[in-house]
DNA sequence: TTGTACGCGTTATCAA
DNA sequence: TTGATAACGCGTACAA
């Protein structure tokens, strides 16, 4: 349509062609030499010379079109909350020293959003795929995997897929940290509960239920509100819970935004943590140690998962396809901070 | 080395032949169909049938070998701390209107690392990049620039480069949120600084600066207390300021780093916001409403940075390119809440 | 509108 | 080791 700009068009990035004509040696050598095989020593000096004059950029697509490897990770969550800006930290760090960057996709929890991450993953042949396990994808991940594109779930499940896991014990954890509120004398505490569509809801529910359950204390259906991991789902929650005939003595969060909205609203309602009640959560983050007395929390081994992540990655990046899912779960530390009080 | 293992191995994804050859038609037509240019339709249901059935997906690293266009934009940051977290995830919803995806890279301040992830997304071919303009970056900058490669600085600028810049008024923000300090009467104001390489570090401090003598109260340097914007260096800030033996009255922090850390001494030395001390902070987050009477803190406009990030660079990727570089600032908002209050 | 054939920048093969 | 050349999957002139 346009008559071609000669000036300012984005310019032809220079080629390997013109790196070997340049060093006057074949293609091939420069191929190698880029990948670090052995050449001769007069031919490497050449080349590398050439490189510097045209600055030279390898093009990664064309090299993938042949090797079908294209060193890019698709990491696919709901949103980049403090739980999954960390694990994005440390999975581009620990993933770069495989000389790997990490192409991430936020869904905010739309199933076409998913769907279209999912697509775009496959399109641009990434390596491998981390994401965080939800029930909307099942089919998609099954069609990825049937092309055997490595996939890793975190933080949450989904039974029936060949993926790897790395997950943490939600229900242990949550087990731990409600039973440490009973043995304080609670027995009316309220969860704010994730999305139960999510593993991870469950088994913090479950993990609650169980506590409950070991000390003879009856679980009440109304001290179990959902708050859909969000700030406003915590604060919502907590309206209500707070609204009962009975109200709870404590909260269990189940995540850190929920804990926030919890917070909020304890604060404009002019209640004090752990005076007028008690309150614990999952994820720690800097400011629990501040808020009040500090907030007694659950805290991830987030460069754990990380790191196991890495390792499970780049074992299935190297071996010829080994169909044996990995399944690691981890545990994670109960920090006891001022948030809890015993009560009668 | 290892003979072909049949099952297993990365079964080769179907291509546009095959779905040319299985809807019967011509190659081209496929790619047309694909690219949404009008073919017969008896053709398109043959087609859309075939790359249902093959599960076929488009190979993207093939087309951007052609097209130059990968749909994919570098984001470059030191760290993914809550600033940067939230800019990501506006920056992927944005860019996720136009097809594109983000490749996010975290260098930690490391000049190897910052290096290495510009000649990935070099040799990846990104059509654009985002990043946090810092210092040790000039060189490499420039040669992208020269490859006619966008680059959108924002957050933290470098003179003299022709790239477009989306940046906040630093200065003024800082200006005005230490102006209200001194007139509550506040005349030792101590400041946690970022790193003041980074050209926000040293516009905060010159707003900082400007208050102070606007009203005509002495700059103390005892009273600047390098933070580099992380938690640690908050702390340590802190420390060394509340040892003067004449102690600042309020606190000015730099970012929300430095703000957890300086809340942390005083926390552990028992002083109280405000009664004790007052203290602002750069960077507004959900729990600066919660912590004891809430943080009075300059709140940056994530979402319009993004926006406008996003827009500035659909117009470079659609227009011929065009020398005229953008520079955009916009202003911060300055929350007030109770961490602050009058002295004698 | 469709089909053919070539080119994009790399890697991989094979003979030298 | 090296050089020559055939793939790789897709876009796109060009002729039909």
């Amino acid at each position: 349509m346009n008559e071609p700009e000669p000036s300012g068009e984005k310019r032809r990035s220079p080629t390997i062609i013109d790196v070997a004509r340049t060093a006057d040696v074949a293609v091939g050598t420069v191929s190698r030499y880029l990948n670090g095989q052995p050449i001769r020593r007069a031919n490497r000096e050449q080349i590398e010379q050439a490189i510097q004059e045209l600055g030279y950029k390898r093009n990664a697509a064309a090299a993938s079109i042949r090797t079908d490897l294209t060193h890019i990770i698709g990491f696919l969550v709901p949103r980049f909350d403090e739980f999954h800006a960390q694990m994005l930290e440390h999975l581009s760090n620990t993933v770069r020293r495989s000389g790997r960057a990490v192409l991430s996709y936020c869904h905010g929890g739309d199933p076409r959003v998913i769907a279209e991450a999912l697509d775009i993953f496959a399109a641009q042949r990434v390596d491998a795929i981390v994401m965080d396990g939800t029930a909307d994808v099942y089919d998609r991940v099954d069609e990825l995997l049937s092309q055997n594109i490595p996939i890793i779930f975190y933080n949450n499940d989904l039974r029936g897929l060949a993926v790897d896991r790395v997950m943490v014990d939600n229900y242990r954890a949550s087990y731990r940290i409600v039973s440490h509120l009973a043995d304080l004398g609670h027995e009316r505490i309220g969860i704010l509960m994730g999305d139960l569509a999510n593993s991870s809801g469950l088994e913090r529910l479950s993990g609650y239920e169980k506590a409950l359950q070991e000390k003879g204390i009856e679980i009440d259906p109304a001290l179990k509100v959902k708050g859909n991991w969000t700030i406003d789902g915590g604060y919502q929650a907590t309206t209500r819970l707070m609204a009962l005939e009975q109200r709870p003595t404590a909260l269990f969060c189940a995540n850190y935004g929920m804990a926030i909205g919890a917070m909020s609203w304890l604060k404009e309602n002019g209640l004090h943590v752990p005076d007028d009640i008690s309150l614990v959560s999952y994820d720690d983050v800097p400011v629990f140690r501040l808020y009040e007395s500090g907030i007694t929390a659950v805290a991830q081994p987030i460069a754990t998962i990380a790191e196991t992540i890495t390792d499970i990655l780049l074992e299935r990046l190297g071996e010829p396809s080994n169909r044996v899912t990995r399944s690691v779960t981890l545990e994670c530390d109960i920090i006891l901070r001022g948030s809890t009080r015993r009560v009668a």
